[in-house]
DNA sequence: GAATATCTGTGAAAGCAATCACAGATAGTT
DNA sequence: AACTATCTGTGATTGCTTTCACAGATATTC
């Protein structure tokens, strides 16, 4: 397909093409079959040029006078997001924040569903949580060379937040979305996204409080 | 102070400084009294000229033979980031997501503190949790505004989530931490971050995708 | 005390990302 | 059918972020 352009596309990109799917969903067959850049820019709060050269990637065309197709649009993009089959996710560190994770994305997106769960609490072991399986650490490996997981959530106390990554990524995943507030050493060629909570509460602190003091 | 330099900063910067104390906090005392750009850039994993670069705007000088003070630092990072009392935060949305939120930061960080939460289920009211205590949303703008809280995190269902922006910076808030998954609209000045899980789930699940193609 | 080694701080260069601005397309209007 | 208005797709430009590379600083060695 246009696998050439794929290559090349940004990390920031592939961020709002997802955002722009989830945004043309919720609007589809409410009136609005079709939509222009600038009204999808309006919802992304980006501008209509961003939106452009976005949607340059994925195999679409506009038309001048209609704008996108949000259907086709929808497809297209599902079509660069989404693997074929569904992809398959998992989750390891079921506590407060794993849970809430789980609770989150049961049954949200179509083309993605954490399948597998693990957690060194032996008290979890077994256990179904929002239809997600709860596995021992020990069959970490296993459960995931058997389903083709590619990708993982950590959300594991710091402590044990590298030792968990280096594990999932031996056991063959190329894709870690990591809670803990650690920075994480992953080899070349696995995708890593830090979400760090702290960082991003003091960052929102400080901008609110020059924003005050600009203001005085 | 050094206020011309902080006006200037970039987000990107403030994150990293969050980061770098945190991670100086953790070392200090362990016989690491004195810290060179490039073990604070390993640590962080970033570059050590990115570690120079974003500590320019601290009032801080590195000796070259011994690095940087770790104590001077971290004292110094915190004037930059900290608010002199303290800064106090409000939480909206205390569900799966926020009731993690008020965990994980219950007495975690010195300089912030989750003080005011806000739900409209009634059954919450007057309720104290991990040592916060909920109010009604008809008490939103009279606590703000009594406690002098400019930032606050937004955890509620999509729906609600532009109406409690909304509201958040009509009762003085300037910096929104949204957890929703939709982009808000705010006026200039208030500085807003937004932390769409989705998005940072489809964006590890497609290049953990293309990364286990590359492979192939 | 000169030579060496290795650091910090920072101007300059390189690399990325967002925006501008316009050619070409398409429909509606007269 | 020519004119107007308004859109998309994209080369060129601007602006921001990171990295390079080196002057100046400081300790250590011989
Ligand atoms: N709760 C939040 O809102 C929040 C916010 C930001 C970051 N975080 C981070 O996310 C992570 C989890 O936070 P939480 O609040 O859910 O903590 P938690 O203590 O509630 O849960 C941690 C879970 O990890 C499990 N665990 C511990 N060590 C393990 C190991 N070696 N292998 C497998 N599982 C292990 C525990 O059994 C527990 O179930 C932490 O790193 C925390 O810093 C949490
Ligand atoms: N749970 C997660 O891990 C997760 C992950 C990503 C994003 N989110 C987002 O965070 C938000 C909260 O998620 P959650 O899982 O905690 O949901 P939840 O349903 O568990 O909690 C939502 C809370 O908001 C309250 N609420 C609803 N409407 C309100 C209003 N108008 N004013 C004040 N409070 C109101 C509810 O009473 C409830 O306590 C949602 O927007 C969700 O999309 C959650």
């Amino acid at each position: 397909m246009n696998g050439d352009k794929l290559r090349s596309v940004s990390e920031k990109t592939i961020n709002r093409l997802s955002l722009y799917r989830r945004l043309l969903e919720n609007r589809f067959g409410k009136g609005h079959e079709h939509v222009f850049s600038h009204e999808l820019a309006e919802l992304a709060c980006v501008t209509p040029a961003q939106v452009r050269r976005d949607l340059m990637c994925v195999d679409n065309s506009g038309s001048t006078s209609r704008g996108y197709s949000v259907q086709e649009l929808v497809r297209e993009i599902t079509a660069v997001l989404d693997a074929p089959g569904g992809q398959r996710i998992a989750l390891v560190g079921v506590g407060n924040l794993g849970r809430a994770i789980l609770s989150y994305f049961s049954g949200r997106r179509p083309g993605i569903a954490i399948t597998a769960a693990f957690d060194s609490d032996p008290s979890l072991a077994g256990r179904v949580i929002n239809g997600c399986r709860c596995h021992p650490m020990s069959e970490l490996s296993e459960v995931l060379r058997g389903s083709e997981i590619g990708a993982a959530i950590v959300a594991v106390p710091a402590s044990a937040a590298q030792d968990i990554a280096d594990r999932l990524v031996a056991a063959g995943v190329r894709g870690i979305l990591n809670f803990a507030p650690v920075p994480l050493k992953v080899p070349e060629g696995v995708f890593l996204e830090h979400r760090d909570m702290t960082m991003s509460l003091e960052t929102v602190a400080f901008f609110a409080r020059r924003s005050l003091g600009d203001a005085e």
